[in-house]
DNA sequence: ATTAAATCTTGATCCATATCAATGGCAGTT
DNA sequence: AACTGCCATTGATATGGATCAAGATTTAAT
């Protein structure tokens, strides 16, 4: 389950990854040197909460999912990573990482220790401003999120979260409107904040609409205009859930 | 309402912050070259979403909220500030702030400019590790602001809130026991992600149970150990609103 | 292949909290 | 002092979505 292969440490400019890789690169981060790369499978942990603090990674292959823990043992994941994805980023802190690291399916990260980092960005204002820049993209994506979970209804997150992880598909040359999802639905109920069985009604409920189709983990967008509808916030009942739920018929004149 | 007091531009050293500002701090910081600090004052904004990122902040004194605006236009505030506080972290993403920042009460602020930041980050690893550190501890903030959101009801998310406020007083080295808050209810409100009229009542229902005292703005904290049991997160009924309301007698048993 | 453990779906019920409504207090302005 | 707008409190009602419950389906393990 958790075999591990390590390659030789490498030049990035040989890199699969390079231009995508911090993303807005200068010639001197090619010659970054990085200690290895490694293959992990689902359910891998890339790092736990607690541990030393002594490397970023920058996600190549797969998917992963970050989480913190509360006193209570709760689980609640905070973000999913995707290729080219920084991460790691939560040490800098105080020396040891608050978040853990959990991969989704099979993955590859590449290493970069903090020795080699740190040492590059002494070097290359580049690095620092890509560092920052990777770390600010963070901040905001959370900003934008925190601002669903107060803002929105569940209908309206879940769309919001269909709608996101399509455009993070399209971002990196794959398809936008069919894709897997490859975390489970507790795993998305617990990012948005519901019940798993809400996110179970949801998703059939806005494949009964003719937004999306939806076949175990497959989501196709039929209608992306409608799913972009979903999103926009009114006051009133709410469009989804409630239309469905109580009344039947009100659904197709806000959508439609 | 916004006379800005400019005064010269003065070294870190001879700063009243120095010890504060950039927590651990090495000799190099102290020459860094502070173009300008001002003194804003209530509902003043120190730069609106959409504007060029030219500069970050460490605020010296006073308070303020940062906040991000939906599509629909309602505003969202991701985190309140106090001295020693990091300001502007967000421009980093993409050359411009995706958030806003309004004073909540007269407060004075340093300007870093990018160039003089980027040339000490330049010469100082303690530098570069003390902004990325800066930004770490922002990201963690909201994780676990995050994991309080999903995970908490409106009881244990206020309390949450004023224990918060309270340890950050105290490291300020302020009493974590009485405090003003400077931001209103409708604040508070929108940062927990609750009706305004839900804060109300909880501040009334802790304040009947013993825990804090609230006169207008001011909280006196009266039993800190009820107020932290109060954000222990169990299974049922939940405890301080659902009790005073439903089950006027069941609140004693789970707090003594 | 068979069992065991997750994972997902769908239905019925309940409750935490939003929303609606009314009132009072306070700060700034004329 | 009276007006205006903001801020806060308290009560009554409505509801979005959690929780409880049961079953179906899929995946992993022996």
């Amino acid at each position: 389950m958790s075999k591990k292969t390590t390659q030789q440490p490498s030049l990035c400019q040989h890199c699969i990854m390079s231009g995508m890789c911090f993303s807005k690169v200068d010639k001197s981060i090619v010659e970054l040197k990085v200690r290895s790369h490694k293959v992990y499978h689902k359910s891998d942990v890339l790092f736990g909460a607690g541990q030393t603090f002594d490397a970023i990674y920058i996600l190549r292959s797969g998917s992963a999912k970050s989480s913190v823990i509360a006193n209570s043992g709760h689980e609640q994941i905070s973000s999913f990573h995707y290729p080219g994805d920084l991460i790691g980023l939560d040490g800098f802190d105080n020396g040891s990482h608050a978040q853990s690291i959990k991969f989704l399916e099979t993955s590859s990260v590449c290493r970069i220790g903090l020795g080699e980092l740190d040492k590059a960005m002494a070097n290359s204002s580049s690095i620092r401003y890509n560092l920052l820049q990777g770390m600010s993209h963070a901040l905001n994506s959370e900003d934008k999120f925190l601002l669903s979970l107060n803002n929105m209804n569940s209908a309206e997150r879940l769309s919001s979260f269909l709608l996101d992880l399509s455009s993070q598909f399209e971002k990196r040359g794959l398809s936008g409107k069919v894709f897997d999802l490859s975390m489970t639905r507790v795993d998305i109920a617990n990012y948005l904040g519901m019940a798993i069985e809400t996110v179970s009604r949801l998703l059939t409920l806005l494949q009964n609409e003719n937004i999306i189709e939806v076949e175990k983990r497959r989501v196709k967008i039929m209608d992306l205009g409608k799913l972009n509808q979903c999103l926009l916030h009114e006051r009133g009942p709410h469009v989804l859930l409630a239309a469905k739920v109580r009344q039947p018929n009100n659904i197709q004149a806000r959508i439609a």
